[in-house]
This record gives C-alpha cells, structure tokens and sequence, in this order.
DNA sequence: CCGAATCTATACTCTTAAGTCAAGATTGAT
DNA sequence: ATCAATCTTGACTTAAGAGTATAGATTCGG
C-alpha cells in the first residue's frame, strides 16, 4: 500500500499545467524540463490526463496542453484513480481468492470491512479536494511549516467495530 | 495506491492464527489449506510475520505458529506496514525527485502536504484497530449483510469519473 | 538412532508496473 | 510546399513485486 510513482508523478505534470493561467498551453519538452523527467514518460502521463478528460491537448508548432475544466472541478481523487487505481477495486475479491473457487467470507469479511473502512477515510479525503486547493496551497506560503492543504472539517473519523 | 496481494494474505493468515486460542500452534500447510495459498507461499508471509514479532514460531513435530502477544497488543497498521510498507515512506521524496538532484520543492509541496494528509487519514483509521477487533468482529455476525467496521455517518463514496 | 513432521533460508521464476523507443500525424510559419 | 515544432500510438525493455522451488535445520516419537 503505497503511492505509486505515475501517481506523484503524473499529479505534478498536472500542477504544472495548472500552475499557468486558463487557456495557456504547456509543451512536453517544458513540462519534462520543469520536473526532470524524460518527454516519453511525461508524454505517456499526459496522454492518461488526457484520455481521462482531465485535460486537452492541440496538435502543431503552437500546440500543448491545458486543463480540460477549471482547476476547482478536477477532483484529486478521480485524478489518482486514473494513474493509481483505486485502494480496493471491484474485482478485489476475485484476484485474491487463492486457488479457492471465491473469497472464504467466513475467514475474511472483517478484512473486507476494513479494506472498506480506510477506502472511506482516503476518499473523505480525496473527494474533497480539487486542482484549485493545491494550486492555493502553493500560492500562501510554501516552505513554511504546517499542513497546508487543511480538510474541512467533518465528523470525526472512528473507525467503530460492533 | 491499492492493497497489496501481501498486505491482503498475510493479514488473513494472522487471522487464521488469531482465531485459534492462545498458545494454540497452527502449522502452515493447515493455514495454506485453509486459505487456498501454497504452503511456500504461506512460509513466506508467516516469516515475515514473525520476523517483524508479531509471531512466534516452533518447530519440530509439534510445532506451528502462535502470536507473540495477546491480539488487543497488535496493531493493524504495524502488521501491514511489515507487509506491505507505509503509504508515503520516508525516502520517498529523494526516490521520486526525476532527474533532478531532489525534489523541487516549489513545484510539489502541495503534493507532499497531500500525501501526509491522506496518511494521517490512513494511519487514523489503522492505528487505531487491533487484531482484536477484528476478531470481534467476526465473531459478532459475519454472514449478514452491512459492514462490521463502521464509520460514523457523513461519508460520501466518491463520485465515479465519468 | 531414525524417520516424519515441522519450520528456515536463499535463490529462482513469473507477472505486472515503470519507463523508453521509434515511427507517425497534425499544425502553423515561411 | 516545406519545415520545424508539436502531439500520438503501440511496442519494447527494464525494474520491482508476487509467488515458487529446493535444500537444510529442528523437534519429537518410536
């Protein structure tokens, strides 16, 4: 259970195209520069951006990327999802039955309910915040101390075992 | 960012252990049975499991696994941090820092600010539940529906990307 | 002592994710 | 029309995680 790399990546591709203003577009070459990363591995985390609907792209020598929406209506969350995956995805169970026929539900529903308890508590998270609050977050003050992307507040997280 | 197979089979094998009464050894081809996994397979996660002191191990004819300590002792986030690392590791910066010497600061403290804040989430949620509760749970009523581990209200599923 | 049942350890293979390569297609300037 | 700058695509290579194989060490019962 890790953040992987298209992920951290692939989010900073998406800050820096952020970053400039509405309907400037970002090359490749630039953002591969600005993050040190090759232009074939920045080109392939845009393109998923892309496909995804998070952003658009114009072909030619005046070409580049921009953000397909205003950054407030990019959900980290559906952005993660696109590069990483979800935390516990549908076919979970099926994957990891072993070499039985399905899950032994008897021995593990209180793992698949717990998969579902920390899924919550990253999505509470993540569903929450979009482009604009990390985009904001940079804008305040960066290399200071303390959080600086704040959740709102909402009920207190407890996980509860009956 | 997904469960890892270790971090799913492990924590079900600690389980099979944790359900036995105490001091009661459980071998590994029973394990391996039980949940379907190859009894190589189950050597490996239970190793790891001991090595990191949440097992302990006898050999010889009658021997098998028991847990280290009581269940209420042992800490989900630790058992699946032995196996399957922490979210956001502590070298993960300098691991993730392209070609560049490390990590520019400018560009992605917003990401690293994220990242805590979804561990936190995480860790909120894990550190805060034992082997116990999940053997309380199950014991409660596992076949019904409705989740076992609940959250308190006000937790909206993230909405699918279209 | 001998053998069966058990755990132990390391090295190996297989699969998937990460990252690269190379050829192609579009656009705008001259 | 040509050229240079740009994005596009699919296949490829490499690295890491998942799972296997095999040989070895310990314990106990006869």
């Amino acid at each position: 259970m890790k953040f992987t790399s298209h992920e951290e990546y692939g989010l900073r591709c998406l800050l820096q195209i952020g970053r400039r203003g509405p309907g400037v577009g970002v090359t490749i070459p630039e953002i591969s520069r600005a993050e040190g990363l090759s232009t074939a591995y920045t080109a392939k985390l845009l393109r998923m951006l892309r496909n995804a609907g998070f952003l658009k792209s114009a072909r030619g020598q005046a070409g580049g990327y921009t953000l397909a929406r205003p950054p407030e209506e990019i959900i980290i969350g559906d952005v993660l999802a696109e590069l990483g995956g979800r935390l516990f995805e549908g076919d979970f169970c099926e994957r990891h039955a072993g070499q039985e026929a399905s899950c032994t539900h008897s021995s593990d529903c209180s793992i698949r309910s717990l998969w579902s308890t920390v899924q919550t508590a990253v999505d509470r998270v993540l569903s929450r915040t979009t482009l604009r609050d990390l985009l904001r977050a940079e804008e305040s003050a960066c290399p200071p101390e303390a959080s600086l992307v704040r959740i709102r507040p909402s009920a207190p997280e407890r996980a509860e075992v009956l």
